[in-house]
DNA sequence: ATGGTAGGTACCCTA
């Protein structure tokens, strides 16, 4: 959060995102640079963090209302928060909900490794959540570090991955089933067909990270029916991959049709 | 099968 604040600030000044969600902020709360953030022009935040991992924030132009933050599989881990977005322009709130889903360690074996089984139980959990504590029929979006590619397209070799945390049918399974929950539309999706590679996570560990091209989608936005005729467009910044100090993650955007 | 990078923290962990 505190290292790549000039690239935040680059975001907000060239793409101008009325909402701005982040995960692995890494900051404790009483460190957080919000007077920075506010002067990029985002005057509502929302914000839990810790020191050292996790953290996840919200911060929007519009006014925030009903902040929560989650505490998930038993864990207060900071890797769930949501708001209710005030749109001028929207009859009802939006709900949105910013998730980091843990990345689940290196063997894809639950019995031998916590970290998988702590992400296994994190998407199982959200899948009963969701339909018990938000409506299916009003607005609402669950974006994030998902941490999953679900699809065969969603990584470079599905066939190479079928094996790699990320990509094995335990979480791709699961996350199925989480994508059921709440009859979602992958807003991703609506505009790329699933027959085109899309990628928003390059790992660091590459000589050449363009070159070899070796990406994943584990970032989502989804939301709910309501929200799903006033989609607009999808921008996925695969150059801020090659920005200065980057994140090996890049920003996903998603437009409406909302009238401003 | 292996190690490759980034970052924070403290000599190792998480991603």
């Amino acid at each position: 959060m505190r290292l790549r604040i000039n690239l935040l600030e680059k975001l907000a000044s060239e793409e101008v995102p009325d909402v701005i969600c982040l995960q692995e902020t890494k900051t404790p709360d009483e460190f957080f640079p919000a007077e920075a953030i506010e002067g990029f022009g985002y005057k509502h935040l929302a914000f839990h963090g810790m020191k050292g991992y996790n953290g996840v924030a919200i911060l929007s132009k519009f006014p925030l209302e009903n902040i929560r933050t989650h505490a998930r599989t038993g864990k207060e881990d900071c890797r769930h928060i949501s708001a209710n977005i005030m749109h001028p322009q929207m009859k009802t709130p939006v709900s949105i909900h910013n998730l980091y889903i843990p990345a689940g360690g290196d063997a894809p074996d639950p019995d031998i490794n916590d970290k998988f089984q702590h992400k296994l139980d994190f998407v199982e959990e959200l899948t009963e959540w969701f339909p018990s504590n938000e409506n299916a029929d009003a607005p609402v979006i669950a974006l994030g570090d998902m941490n999953i590619a679900p699809l065969e397209n969603d990584v470079w070799s599905h066939k190479q991955m079928l094996k790699v945390v990320s990509h094995t049918p335990a979480e791709t399974d699961r996350f199925a089933e989480f994508y059921k929950s709440m009859n979602w539309t992958d807003a991703m999706r609506h505009f790329v067909p699933e027959e085109e590679k899309l990628y928003s996570w390059w790992s660091y560990r590459a000589r050449d990270w363009a070159a070899s091209d070796r990406g994943r989608r584990l970032d989502h936005v989804w939301v709910t029916e309501p929200l799903a005729p006033l989609l607009k467009s999808c921008n996925v910044l695969r150059d801020a991959r090659g920005w200065e100090r980057p994140s090996d993650h890049v920003p996903v955007i998603i437009d409406f049709k909302v009238k401003k």
